[in-house]
RNA sequence: GGUCCAUUCGUCUAUCGGUUAGGACGCAAGAUUUUCAUUCUUGAAAGAGGGGUUCGAUUCCCCUAUGGACUACCA
Protein backbone atom coordinates (compact mmCIF):
# COMPACT_ATOMS: atom_id res chain seq x y z
CA UNK A 1 0.00 0.00 0.00
CA UNK A 2 2.82 2.48 1.13
CA UNK A 3 4.59 3.92 -2.07
CA UNK A 4 2.25 2.51 -3.99
CA UNK A 5 1.18 4.41 -7.43
CA UNK A 6 -2.70 5.22 -6.15
CA UNK A 7 -5.36 4.04 -8.70
CA UNK A 8 -9.01 4.67 -8.87
CA UNK A 9 -11.75 4.39 -11.48
CA UNK A 10 -15.13 5.48 -12.11
CA UNK A 11 -16.67 3.15 -13.79
CA UNK A 12 -20.51 3.59 -14.71
CA UNK A 13 -22.87 1.39 -16.67
CA UNK A 14 -24.11 2.80 -19.66
CA UNK A 15 -27.96 2.52 -18.96
CA UNK A 16 -28.59 6.70 -19.17
CA UNK A 17 -27.64 9.49 -18.37
CA UNK A 18 -25.56 10.64 -15.41
CA UNK A 19 -26.71 10.62 -12.25
CA UNK A 20 -26.06 13.59 -9.81
CA UNK A 21 -24.93 10.82 -7.19
CA UNK A 22 -22.34 9.26 -9.78
CA UNK A 23 -21.17 12.40 -10.75
CA UNK A 24 -20.07 13.13 -6.86
CA UNK A 25 -18.52 9.88 -6.29
CA UNK A 26 -16.99 10.20 -9.60
CA UNK A 27 -15.63 13.87 -8.44
CA UNK A 28 -14.21 12.12 -4.74
CA UNK A 29 -12.10 9.62 -6.45
CA UNK A 30 -11.04 12.18 -8.78
CA UNK A 31 -9.69 14.22 -5.96
CA UNK A 32 -8.47 11.33 -4.41
CA UNK A 33 -6.52 10.47 -7.37
CA UNK A 34 -5.16 13.97 -7.59
CA UNK A 35 -3.72 14.59 -4.26
CA UNK A 36 -2.19 11.59 -4.10
CA UNK A 37 -0.73 12.24 -7.73
CA UNK A 38 -2.22 8.93 -8.90
CA UNK A 39 -4.23 7.71 -12.32
CA UNK A 40 -7.94 8.71 -12.35
CA UNK A 41 -9.28 6.13 -15.42
CA UNK A 42 -13.04 5.78 -16.96
CA UNK A 43 -14.18 2.06 -16.96
CA UNK A 44 -17.47 1.42 -18.87
CA UNK A 45 -19.31 -1.34 -17.25
CA UNK A 46 -21.31 -2.49 -19.99
CA UNK A 47 -21.86 -5.95 -19.35
CA UNK A 48 -25.50 -5.84 -19.34
CA UNK A 49 -26.69 -5.88 -22.95
CA UNK A 50 -29.99 -5.59 -22.19
CA UNK A 51 -29.48 -2.52 -20.51
CA UNK A 52 -27.24 -0.56 -22.86
CA UNK A 53 -28.27 3.05 -23.90
CA UNK A 54 -26.71 4.09 -26.99
CA UNK A 55 -24.89 7.67 -26.52
CA UNK A 56 -24.71 7.13 -22.84
CA UNK A 57 -21.01 6.56 -23.06
CA UNK A 58 -20.33 9.93 -25.09
CA UNK A 59 -22.99 12.25 -22.35
CA UNK A 60 -20.74 10.65 -19.57
CA UNK A 61 -17.47 11.76 -21.06
CA UNK A 62 -18.95 15.04 -22.49
CA UNK A 63 -20.46 15.43 -18.94
CA UNK A 64 -16.56 15.22 -17.46
CA UNK A 65 -15.66 17.29 -19.91
CA UNK A 66 -17.61 20.18 -18.85
CA UNK A 67 -16.82 19.56 -15.21
CA UNK A 68 -13.24 19.69 -15.70
CA UNK A 69 -13.02 16.46 -13.97
CA UNK A 70 -10.03 14.96 -16.43
CA UNK A 71 -9.69 11.43 -16.80
CA UNK A 72 -5.98 9.85 -16.97
CA UNK A 73 -6.62 6.56 -18.29
CA UNK A 74 -10.07 4.72 -20.28
CA UNK A 75 -12.80 4.79 -22.18
CA UNK A 76 -12.22 8.75 -24.38
CA UNK A 77 -8.94 9.58 -22.69
CA UNK A 78 -6.87 7.93 -25.67
CA UNK A 79 -6.86 4.70 -23.56
CA UNK A 80 -3.82 3.42 -21.95
CA UNK A 81 -1.93 0.46 -20.83
CA UNK A 82 -4.70 -1.27 -19.46
CA UNK A 83 -7.13 -1.13 -22.67
CA UNK A 84 -9.66 -2.49 -23.40
CA UNK A 85 -11.63 -0.39 -20.78
CA UNK A 86 -15.05 -1.24 -21.91
CA UNK A 87 -16.28 -4.28 -20.49
CA UNK A 88 -17.42 -5.31 -23.36
CA UNK A 89 -14.78 -5.51 -25.10
CA UNK A 90 -12.89 -7.76 -22.10
CA UNK A 91 -15.08 -10.94 -22.74
CA UNK A 92 -11.94 -12.91 -23.42
CA UNK A 93 -9.72 -12.04 -20.26
CA UNK A 94 -13.01 -12.81 -17.57
CA UNK A 95 -13.36 -15.90 -19.36
CA UNK A 96 -9.48 -17.46 -18.21
CA UNK A 97 -10.51 -15.99 -14.58
CA UNK A 98 -14.06 -17.95 -14.52
CA UNK A 99 -12.55 -21.22 -15.57
CA UNK A 100 -9.33 -20.83 -13.09
CA UNK A 101 -12.36 -20.11 -10.39
CA UNK A 102 -14.47 -23.22 -11.79
CA UNK A 103 -10.85 -25.41 -12.13
CA UNK A 104 -10.31 -24.34 -8.48
CA UNK A 105 -13.56 -25.60 -7.00
CA UNK A 106 -14.31 -22.07 -5.84
CA UNK A 107 -17.16 -22.02 -8.53
CA UNK A 108 -19.40 -24.40 -10.06
CA UNK A 109 -21.91 -24.65 -13.09
CA UNK A 110 -25.74 -24.14 -11.95
CA UNK A 111 -28.45 -25.28 -14.83
CA UNK A 112 -31.63 -23.98 -13.11
CA UNK A 113 -33.30 -21.78 -15.23
CA UNK A 114 -34.99 -18.38 -14.50
CA UNK A 115 -38.23 -20.20 -14.17
CA UNK A 116 -37.30 -22.58 -11.94
CA UNK A 117 -35.60 -19.90 -9.59
CA UNK A 118 -38.64 -17.80 -9.49
CA UNK A 119 -40.70 -20.68 -8.86
CA UNK A 120 -38.58 -21.61 -5.92
CA UNK A 121 -38.16 -17.99 -4.52
CA UNK A 122 -42.36 -18.14 -4.42
CA UNK A 123 -42.64 -21.26 -2.45
CA UNK A 124 -39.54 -20.51 -0.37
CA UNK A 125 -39.76 -18.01 1.65
CA UNK A 126 -35.89 -15.91 2.28
CA UNK A 127 -35.25 -18.50 -0.50
CA UNK A 128 -31.30 -17.91 -1.65
CA UNK A 129 -28.51 -19.55 -3.45
CA UNK A 130 -26.20 -20.74 -1.05
CA UNK A 131 -24.59 -23.50 1.09
CA UNK A 132 -27.39 -24.24 2.45
CA UNK A 133 -29.58 -25.05 -0.39
CA UNK A 134 -27.62 -25.40 -3.85
CA UNK A 135 -27.53 -28.87 -2.59
CA UNK A 136 -31.02 -29.01 -3.65
CA UNK A 137 -30.96 -27.15 -6.77
CA UNK A 138 -29.52 -27.99 -10.38
CA UNK A 139 -25.52 -27.76 -10.57
CA UNK A 140 -22.57 -29.09 -11.10
CA UNK A 141 -22.02 -30.07 -7.03
CA UNK A 142 -25.63 -32.01 -7.34
CA UNK A 143 -25.40 -33.22 -11.05
CA UNK A 144 -23.21 -36.44 -12.53
CA UNK A 145 -20.04 -34.98 -14.00
CA UNK A 146 -21.31 -36.71 -17.11
CA UNK A 147 -24.74 -34.96 -17.29
CA UNK A 148 -22.89 -31.83 -16.25
CA UNK A 149 -20.68 -32.42 -19.45
CA UNK A 150 -23.38 -33.40 -21.76
CA UNK A 151 -25.33 -30.52 -20.67
CA UNK A 152 -22.42 -28.30 -21.20
CA UNK A 153 -21.65 -29.47 -24.86
CA UNK A 154 -25.20 -29.46 -25.85
CA UNK A 155 -25.05 -25.71 -25.49
CA UNK A 156 -27.52 -25.54 -22.57
CA UNK A 157 -27.82 -22.46 -20.96
CA UNK A 158 -25.74 -22.24 -17.73
CA UNK A 159 -24.69 -19.87 -14.93
CA UNK A 160 -21.48 -19.98 -13.22
CA UNK A 161 -21.68 -19.39 -9.73
CA UNK A 162 -19.21 -18.78 -6.89
CA UNK A 163 -19.25 -21.18 -4.19
CA UNK A 164 -19.82 -19.03 -0.66
CA UNK A 165 -18.60 -21.83 2.44
CA UNK A 166 -20.89 -21.46 5.31
CA UNK A 167 -20.12 -20.15 8.54
CA UNK A 168 -16.87 -17.68 7.83
CA UNK A 169 -16.39 -14.17 9.37
CA UNK A 170 -15.83 -11.89 6.55
CA UNK A 171 -14.22 -8.12 7.71
CA UNK A 172 -14.73 -5.44 5.35
CA UNK A 173 -12.07 -2.79 6.31
CA UNK A 174 -13.37 0.92 5.10
CA UNK A 175 -12.15 3.79 5.10
CA UNK A 176 -15.18 5.60 5.50
CA UNK A 177 -16.74 3.34 8.30
CA UNK A 178 -14.15 1.47 9.90
CA UNK A 179 -14.72 -2.88 9.63
CA UNK A 180 -17.76 -3.94 9.31
CA UNK A 181 -18.32 -7.63 9.69
CA UNK A 182 -20.58 -10.40 8.20
CA UNK A 183 -21.23 -14.14 8.60
CA UNK A 184 -20.85 -15.91 4.81
CA UNK A 185 -23.91 -18.13 5.32
CA UNK A 186 -25.85 -14.48 4.83
CA UNK A 187 -24.26 -14.20 1.84
CA UNK A 188 -25.69 -16.26 -1.74
CA UNK A 189 -23.84 -17.54 -4.55
CA UNK A 190 -23.81 -14.94 -6.87
CA UNK A 191 -23.50 -15.50 -10.44
CA UNK A 192 -20.41 -14.92 -11.89
CA UNK A 193 -21.09 -15.65 -15.46
CA UNK A 194 -23.69 -15.98 -17.73
CA UNK A 195 -23.70 -18.25 -20.82
CA UNK A 196 -26.60 -16.79 -22.44
CA UNK A 197 -24.61 -13.74 -23.69
CA UNK A 198 -21.13 -14.85 -22.81
CA UNK A 199 -20.41 -11.73 -20.38
CA UNK A 200 -19.23 -11.80 -16.31
CA UNK A 201 -21.71 -10.37 -14.05
CA UNK A 202 -20.82 -7.19 -12.90
CA UNK A 203 -19.31 -8.66 -9.43
CA UNK A 204 -16.70 -10.55 -11.21
CA UNK A 205 -15.98 -7.61 -13.74
CA UNK A 206 -15.56 -5.62 -11.48
CA UNK A 207 -13.20 -7.43 -9.36
CA UNK A 208 -11.01 -8.83 -12.34
CA UNK A 209 -10.92 -5.80 -13.97
CA UNK A 210 -9.64 -3.69 -10.31
CA UNK A 211 -6.98 -5.94 -10.07
CA UNK A 212 -5.86 -6.20 -13.18
CA UNK A 213 -5.68 -2.34 -13.96
CA UNK A 214 -4.06 -1.66 -10.43
CA UNK A 215 -6.25 -0.25 -8.76
CA UNK A 216 -5.10 0.99 -4.85
CA UNK A 217 -8.66 2.28 -3.94
CA UNK A 218 -12.75 1.58 -4.39
CA UNK A 219 -14.21 4.67 -3.79
CA UNK A 220 -17.67 3.93 -4.49
CA UNK A 221 -21.65 4.54 -3.45
CA UNK A 222 -22.70 3.05 -0.34
CA UNK A 223 -25.36 0.82 -2.52
CA UNK A 224 -22.25 -1.31 -2.54
CA UNK A 225 -21.37 -1.80 0.85
CA UNK A 226 -23.53 -4.72 0.77
CA UNK A 227 -21.75 -6.69 -1.63
CA UNK A 228 -18.63 -5.76 -0.32
CA UNK A 229 -18.00 -9.05 1.74
CA UNK A 230 -18.75 -10.94 -1.51
CA UNK A 231 -15.98 -8.89 -3.32
CA UNK A 232 -13.37 -9.42 -0.45
CA UNK A 233 -14.13 -13.65 -0.73
CA UNK A 234 -13.27 -12.99 -4.31
CA UNK A 235 -10.05 -11.49 -4.23
CA UNK A 236 -9.35 -14.07 -1.77
CA UNK A 237 -10.39 -16.83 -3.57
CA UNK A 238 -8.61 -15.34 -6.55
CA UNK A 239 -5.19 -14.86 -3.91
CA UNK A 240 -5.45 -11.38 -4.84
CA UNK A 241 -4.33 -8.37 -2.43
CA UNK A 242 -7.21 -6.48 -2.39
CA UNK A 243 -7.63 -2.76 -2.75
CA UNK A 244 -8.69 0.08 0.41
CA UNK A 245 -12.39 0.43 0.28
CA UNK A 246 -14.42 3.38 0.89
CA UNK A 247 -18.18 3.50 0.87
CA UNK A 248 -19.37 7.00 0.45
CA UNK A 249 -23.32 8.24 1.92
CA UNK A 250 -25.98 8.34 -0.78
CA UNK A 251 -27.59 11.53 -1.89
CA UNK A 252 -31.55 11.90 -0.55
CA UNK A 253 -34.53 13.24 -1.73
CA UNK A 254 -34.43 16.85 -0.31
CA UNK A 255 -37.69 16.18 1.51
CA UNK A 256 -39.34 13.22 2.45
CA UNK A 257 -37.47 9.49 2.12
CA UNK A 258 -35.67 8.01 -0.39
CA UNK A 259 -32.57 8.43 -2.53
CA UNK A 260 -32.79 11.25 -4.54
CA UNK A 261 -34.36 10.44 -8.04
CA UNK A 262 -35.53 12.44 -11.13
CA UNK A 263 -38.01 13.00 -10.45
CA UNK A 264 -37.84 15.10 -7.56
CA UNK A 265 -35.74 17.60 -9.81
CA UNK A 266 -38.58 18.01 -12.07
CA UNK A 267 -41.10 18.50 -8.89
CA UNK A 268 -38.90 20.99 -7.42
CA UNK A 269 -37.33 22.53 -10.11
CA UNK A 270 -33.59 21.25 -9.96
CA UNK A 271 -32.05 19.51 -12.26
CA UNK A 272 -30.53 15.91 -11.45
CA UNK A 273 -28.12 15.58 -14.17
CA UNK A 274 -24.98 16.97 -15.59
CA UNK A 275 -26.04 17.90 -19.00
CA UNK A 276 -29.56 18.24 -20.41
CA UNK A 277 -30.54 14.57 -21.73
CA UNK A 278 -32.91 13.40 -24.32
CA UNK A 279 -33.75 9.62 -23.74
CA UNK A 280 -33.23 8.03 -27.31
CA UNK A 281 -36.66 5.65 -26.94
CA UNK A 282 -39.09 8.26 -25.73
CA UNK A 283 -37.60 11.35 -26.41
CA UNK A 284 -38.16 12.87 -22.81
CA UNK A 285 -35.96 15.24 -22.05
CA UNK A 286 -34.35 15.66 -18.57
CA UNK A 287 -32.84 19.17 -18.10
CA UNK A 288 -28.95 19.57 -16.86
CA UNK A 289 -26.49 21.67 -14.59
CA UNK A 290 -25.35 23.10 -17.71
CA UNK A 291 -28.32 23.70 -19.46
CA UNK A 292 -29.91 25.60 -16.67
CA UNK A 293 -27.08 27.94 -16.04
CA UNK A 294 -24.77 26.57 -13.50
CA UNK A 295 -21.00 27.29 -13.88
CA UNK A 296 -19.14 23.79 -13.56
CA UNK A 297 -16.90 25.28 -11.04
CA UNK A 298 -19.86 25.88 -8.93
CA UNK A 299 -22.03 22.45 -9.26
CA UNK A 300 -18.40 20.70 -7.90
CA UNK A 301 -17.72 22.95 -5.35
CA UNK A 302 -21.26 21.88 -4.50
CA UNK A 303 -21.07 18.49 -4.82
CA UNK A 304 -18.08 18.11 -2.94
CA UNK A 305 -19.41 19.20 0.31
CA UNK A 306 -22.55 17.05 -0.04
CA UNK A 307 -21.45 14.67 2.41
CA UNK A 308 -17.60 15.84 3.22
CA UNK A 309 -16.08 19.15 4.45
CA UNK A 310 -12.28 20.33 4.93
CA UNK A 311 -12.61 20.49 8.60
CA UNK A 312 -12.74 24.61 9.11
CA UNK A 313 -15.03 26.74 8.29
CA UNK A 314 -14.44 26.96 4.00
CA UNK A 315 -16.85 26.78 2.06
CA UNK A 316 -15.66 28.08 -1.10
CA UNK A 317 -12.98 25.86 -2.61
CA UNK A 318 -11.49 26.03 -5.78
CA UNK A 319 -10.41 22.50 -7.60
CA UNK A 320 -6.86 22.66 -6.38
CA UNK A 321 -8.00 23.95 -3.44
CA UNK A 322 -10.26 20.71 -2.62
CA UNK A 323 -7.81 18.64 -3.68
CA UNK A 324 -5.29 19.67 -1.13
CA UNK A 325 -7.78 19.65 1.43
CA UNK A 326 -9.80 16.40 0.43
CA UNK A 327 -9.76 13.58 2.83
CA UNK A 328 -11.83 10.58 2.89
CA UNK A 329 -12.26 10.07 6.68
CA UNK A 330 -13.94 13.29 6.86
CA UNK A 331 -16.61 12.00 4.47
CA UNK A 332 -19.63 11.50 6.68
CA UNK A 333 -21.56 8.33 7.16
CA UNK A 334 -24.89 9.52 6.83
CA UNK A 335 -27.07 10.29 3.83
CA UNK A 336 -27.07 13.63 2.57
CA UNK A 337 -30.56 15.36 1.60
CA UNK A 338 -30.03 17.02 -1.88
CA UNK A 339 -29.78 20.86 -0.82
CA UNK A 340 -30.44 22.29 -4.30
CA UNK A 341 -31.09 25.72 -2.45
CA UNK A 342 -27.51 26.23 -1.46
CA UNK A 343 -26.55 24.71 -4.61
CA UNK A 344 -27.96 27.80 -6.29
CA UNK A 345 -26.32 29.78 -3.76
CA UNK A 346 -22.84 28.22 -4.54
CA UNK A 347 -23.78 29.20 -8.52
CA UNK A 348 -24.59 33.16 -7.54
CA UNK A 349 -21.47 33.39 -5.57
CA UNK A 350 -18.75 31.55 -8.43
CA UNK A 351 -20.83 34.06 -10.96
CA UNK A 352 -19.76 36.90 -8.85
CA UNK A 353 -16.21 35.92 -8.84
CA UNK A 354 -16.19 35.25 -12.38
CA UNK A 355 -15.11 37.84 -14.88
CA UNK A 356 -17.32 39.93 -16.72
CA UNK A 357 -15.80 38.83 -20.37
CA UNK A 358 -16.17 35.46 -19.40
CA UNK A 359 -19.59 35.44 -19.01
CA UNK A 360 -20.11 37.29 -21.51
CA UNK A 361 -18.83 34.83 -23.43
CA UNK A 362 -21.16 31.91 -22.11
CA UNK A 363 -24.25 34.79 -22.00
CA UNK A 364 -23.69 35.56 -26.10
CA UNK A 365 -25.37 32.48 -27.03
CA UNK A 366 -28.32 32.94 -25.27
CA UNK A 367 -28.91 36.91 -26.45
CA UNK A 368 -28.24 36.08 -29.96
CA UNK A 369 -31.33 32.98 -29.71
CA UNK A 370 -33.60 35.55 -28.62
CA UNK A 371 -32.85 38.38 -31.21
CA UNK A 372 -30.41 36.95 -33.47
CA UNK A 373 -26.90 38.35 -34.48
CA UNK A 374 -25.42 40.84 -31.41
CA UNK A 375 -24.22 44.02 -32.98
CA UNK A 376 -20.66 44.34 -32.89
CA UNK A 377 -21.27 47.49 -30.68
CA UNK A 378 -23.68 45.78 -28.45
CA UNK A 379 -21.93 46.72 -24.71
CA UNK A 380 -22.59 43.04 -23.28
CA UNK A 381 -19.87 43.04 -20.91
CA UNK A 382 -20.65 45.73 -19.84
CA UNK A 383 -24.52 44.69 -19.45
CA UNK A 384 -23.43 41.94 -17.51
CA UNK A 385 -21.39 43.94 -15.04
CA UNK A 386 -24.52 45.72 -14.18
CA UNK A 387 -26.79 42.70 -13.96
CA UNK A 388 -24.89 39.31 -12.65
CA UNK A 389 -24.87 40.20 -8.94
CA UNK A 390 -29.03 39.86 -8.98
CA UNK A 391 -29.06 36.59 -10.89
CA UNK A 392 -27.99 32.79 -9.70
CA UNK A 393 -27.68 31.63 -13.08
CA UNK A 394 -26.32 32.04 -16.69
CA UNK A 395 -29.51 31.88 -17.90
CA UNK A 396 -31.61 34.74 -15.65
CA UNK A 397 -28.65 37.03 -16.86
CA UNK A 398 -31.36 37.35 -20.08
CA UNK A 399 -34.71 38.43 -17.95
CA UNK A 400 -32.36 40.94 -15.97
CA UNK A 401 -31.09 42.71 -19.13
CA UNK A 402 -33.95 42.19 -21.90
CA UNK A 403 -34.72 45.70 -21.81
CA UNK A 404 -31.24 46.66 -23.21
CA UNK A 405 -31.79 44.35 -26.10
CA UNK A 406 -35.35 45.05 -26.69
CA UNK A 407 -37.26 47.93 -25.91
CA UNK A 408 -40.21 47.58 -23.50
CA UNK A 409 -43.80 47.58 -25.21
CA UNK A 410 -45.66 46.88 -22.16
CA UNK A 411 -45.43 48.52 -18.90
CA UNK A 412 -46.20 46.79 -15.36
CA UNK A 413 -49.51 48.07 -14.39
CA UNK A 414 -48.81 47.73 -10.62
CA UNK A 415 -46.08 50.14 -10.96
CA UNK A 416 -48.07 52.97 -14.14
CA UNK A 417 -50.93 52.88 -10.99
CA UNK A 418 -48.37 53.42 -8.37
CA UNK A 419 -46.01 56.25 -9.96
CA UNK A 420 -47.56 57.53 -13.12
CA UNK A 421 -49.37 60.64 -12.00
CA UNK A 422 -51.44 63.58 -13.48
CA UNK A 423 -48.13 65.88 -14.58
CA UNK A 424 -45.71 62.48 -15.47
CA UNK A 425 -46.60 63.63 -19.30
CA UNK A 426 -45.52 67.23 -18.75
CA UNK A 427 -42.59 66.36 -16.62
CA UNK A 428 -41.33 63.61 -18.93
CA UNK A 429 -41.16 65.86 -21.93
CA UNK A 430 -39.49 68.49 -19.84
CA UNK A 431 -37.16 65.59 -18.99
CA UNK A 432 -36.62 65.23 -23.07
CA UNK A 433 -35.04 68.74 -23.11
CA UNK A 434 -33.21 67.75 -20.14
CA UNK A 435 -31.78 64.87 -21.52
CA UNK A 436 -31.13 66.32 -25.29
CA UNK A 437 -29.02 68.96 -23.71
CA UNK A 438 -26.88 66.52 -22.01
CA UNK A 439 -23.17 66.40 -23.45
CA UNK A 440 -21.76 63.72 -21.77
CA UNK A 441 -24.35 61.05 -21.76
CA UNK A 442 -21.78 58.75 -19.82
CA UNK A 443 -23.81 58.32 -16.26
CA UNK A 444 -22.97 60.95 -13.74
CA UNK A 445 -22.83 63.79 -15.85
CA UNK A 446 -26.27 62.85 -16.84
CA UNK A 447 -27.36 62.36 -13.82
CA UNK A 448 -25.77 65.43 -12.10
CA UNK A 449 -27.85 67.58 -14.40
CA UNK A 450 -30.85 65.66 -13.85
CA UNK A 451 -30.61 65.72 -10.47
CA UNK A 452 -30.38 70.12 -10.95
CA UNK A 453 -33.16 69.69 -13.26
CA UNK A 454 -35.09 67.87 -10.88
CA UNK A 455 -34.28 70.24 -7.77
CA UNK A 456 -35.16 73.35 -9.84
CA UNK A 457 -38.37 72.09 -10.43
CA UNK A 458 -39.01 70.40 -7.03
CA UNK A 459 -40.32 67.55 -8.48
CA UNK A 460 -40.73 64.64 -6.99
CA UNK A 461 -37.58 62.51 -7.20
CA UNK A 462 -39.34 59.11 -6.61
CA UNK A 463 -41.86 60.15 -9.19
CA UNK A 464 -39.94 61.04 -12.02
CA UNK A 465 -37.47 58.41 -11.26
CA UNK A 466 -39.81 55.66 -11.57
CA UNK A 467 -41.46 56.82 -14.42
CA UNK A 468 -38.19 57.18 -16.37
CA UNK A 469 -37.71 53.85 -15.00
CA UNK A 470 -40.72 52.48 -16.46
CA UNK A 471 -40.05 53.66 -19.60
CA UNK A 472 -36.82 52.35 -20.25
CA UNK A 473 -37.04 49.16 -18.01
CA UNK A 474 -41.13 48.63 -18.54
CA UNK A 475 -41.10 47.52 -15.23
CA UNK A 476 -39.95 48.21 -11.56
CA UNK A 477 -36.42 46.46 -11.60
CA UNK A 478 -33.15 46.71 -12.76
CA UNK A 479 -29.87 48.62 -12.46
CA UNK A 480 -28.96 52.15 -11.74
CA UNK A 481 -31.28 54.07 -13.74
CA UNK A 482 -28.42 56.26 -15.16
CA UNK A 483 -26.42 53.10 -16.21
CA UNK A 484 -29.00 52.50 -18.20
CA UNK A 485 -29.50 55.44 -19.91
CA UNK A 486 -25.22 55.44 -20.48
CA UNK A 487 -25.68 51.97 -22.45
CA UNK A 488 -29.01 52.45 -24.17
CA UNK A 489 -27.66 55.98 -25.48
CA UNK A 490 -29.60 59.35 -25.52
CA UNK A 491 -31.44 58.33 -29.66
CA UNK A 492 -32.52 55.25 -27.16
CA UNK A 493 -33.65 56.88 -24.05
CA UNK A 494 -35.35 59.69 -25.60
CA UNK A 495 -37.17 57.12 -27.94
CA UNK A 496 -38.77 55.46 -25.01
CA UNK A 497 -39.78 58.12 -22.99
CA UNK A 498 -41.61 59.44 -26.00
CA UNK A 499 -42.97 56.20 -26.60
CA UNK A 500 -44.28 55.80 -23.14
CA UNK A 501 -45.77 59.32 -23.05
CA UNK A 502 -47.35 58.21 -26.45
CA UNK A 503 -48.59 54.48 -24.50
CA UNK A 504 -50.07 56.45 -21.97
CA UNK A 505 -51.88 59.22 -23.60
CA UNK A 506 -53.31 57.28 -25.79
C1' G B 1 -39.19 -10.70 6.08
C1' G B 2 -33.56 -11.08 6.27
C1' U B 3 -28.56 -8.65 6.21
C1' C B 4 -25.75 -4.38 6.57
C1' C B 5 -25.16 0.97 7.29
C1' A B 6 -26.62 5.32 9.64
C1' U B 7 -28.99 9.15 13.43
C1' U B 8 -26.33 17.24 16.13
C1' C B 9 -30.68 23.46 14.18
C1' G B 10 -35.87 22.73 8.52
C1' U B 11 -31.12 21.39 5.31
C1' C B 12 -25.48 20.55 4.71
C1' U B 13 -22.29 20.10 8.70
C1' A B 14 -18.13 21.34 13.03
C1' U B 15 -17.20 19.07 17.86
C1' C B 16 -12.72 13.14 17.82
C1' G B 17 -15.22 12.99 27.25
C1' G B 18 -15.25 18.96 30.07
C1' U B 19 -17.72 24.35 24.56
C1' U B 20 -22.51 30.03 26.24
C1' A B 21 -22.78 23.10 21.05
C1' G B 22 -19.61 26.70 16.00
C1' G B 23 -20.29 27.82 10.56
C1' A B 24 -23.18 27.86 6.01
C1' C B 25 -27.96 27.50 3.13
C1' G B 26 -32.91 28.67 3.96
C1' C B 27 -36.20 31.64 7.10
C1' A B 28 -37.42 36.33 10.02
C1' A B 29 -36.31 41.41 11.41
C1' G B 30 -33.49 45.79 10.65
C1' A B 31 -29.94 48.92 7.75
C1' U B 32 -28.40 50.48 2.81
C1' U B 33 -30.81 51.28 -2.07
C1' U B 34 -35.07 57.09 -6.12
C1' U B 35 -36.97 50.56 -8.35
C1' C B 36 -36.02 45.35 -8.10
C1' A B 37 -32.16 42.66 -6.52
C1' U B 38 -27.41 42.52 -4.24
C1' U B 39 -24.84 43.65 0.21
C1' C B 40 -24.45 44.32 5.58
C1' U B 41 -26.21 43.58 10.75
C1' U B 42 -29.15 40.94 14.08
C1' G B 43 -32.39 36.93 15.44
C1' A B 44 -35.08 32.26 15.90
C1' A B 45 -33.45 27.24 15.29
C1' A B 46 -30.22 21.02 17.15
C1' G B 47 -27.50 16.38 20.17
C1' A B 48 -34.25 10.55 18.44
C1' G B 49 -35.69 7.91 23.26
C1' G B 50 -34.10 4.69 27.30
C1' G B 51 -30.34 2.33 29.89
C1' G B 52 -25.27 1.89 31.18
C1' U B 53 -19.46 3.27 31.54
C1' U B 54 -17.30 7.77 33.81
C1' C B 55 -15.97 12.79 38.53
C1' G B 56 -18.22 14.32 33.82
C1' A B 57 -21.28 12.39 28.16
C1' U B 58 -23.48 15.12 21.82
C1' U B 59 -18.88 12.33 21.99
C1' C B 60 -17.75 5.30 24.33
C1' C B 61 -21.15 0.60 24.94
C1' C B 62 -26.14 -1.78 24.79
C1' C B 63 -31.39 -1.69 23.70
C1' U B 64 -35.49 0.65 21.29
C1' A B 65 -37.23 3.88 17.59
C1' U B 66 -36.56 6.05 12.98
C1' G B 67 -34.19 6.57 8.18
C1' G B 68 -31.37 4.37 4.22
C1' A B 69 -29.12 0.59 1.15
C1' C B 70 -29.04 -4.33 -0.41
C1' U B 71 -31.70 -8.80 -0.92
C1' A B 72 -31.74 -10.53 -9.93
C1' C B 73 -28.63 -14.84 -15.06
C1' C B 74 -28.87 -5.12 -13.15
C1' A B 75 -25.09 -2.35 -12.21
Amino acid sequence: MINQQVRVRFAPSPTGPLHIGGVRTALYNYLFAKQHHGDFILRIEDTDSHRFVPGAEAYIIEAFRWLGIRFDEGVGAGEGKFAPYRQSERKEIYKQYVRQLLDSGKAYYAFDTPEELEKRRAETPNFQYDAATRSTMKNSLTLPSDEVNARLTKGENYVVRIKIEADEEIVVRDLIRGEVRINSSVLDDKVLWKSADELPTYHLANIVDDHLMAITHVIRGEEWLPSAPLHVLLYRAFSWEQPQFAHLPLLLKPEGNGKLSKRDGDRLGFPVFPLQWQDPHTGEISSGYREKGYLPEAVVNFLALLGWNPGDDRELLTMPELIAAFDLEKCSKSGAKFDYKKGEWFNHQYIQAKSDEDLAQLFRPIVESHIGTVPPDCPLTKIIGLVKERVNFISELWEQSTFFFVAPTVYDEKTVRKRWKEDSAQQLTELISVLESVADFRAKPTEDLVMAWLESKGYHLGNVMNVLRLALVGESKGPHIFDITELLGKTEVVRRIRNLIATMTE
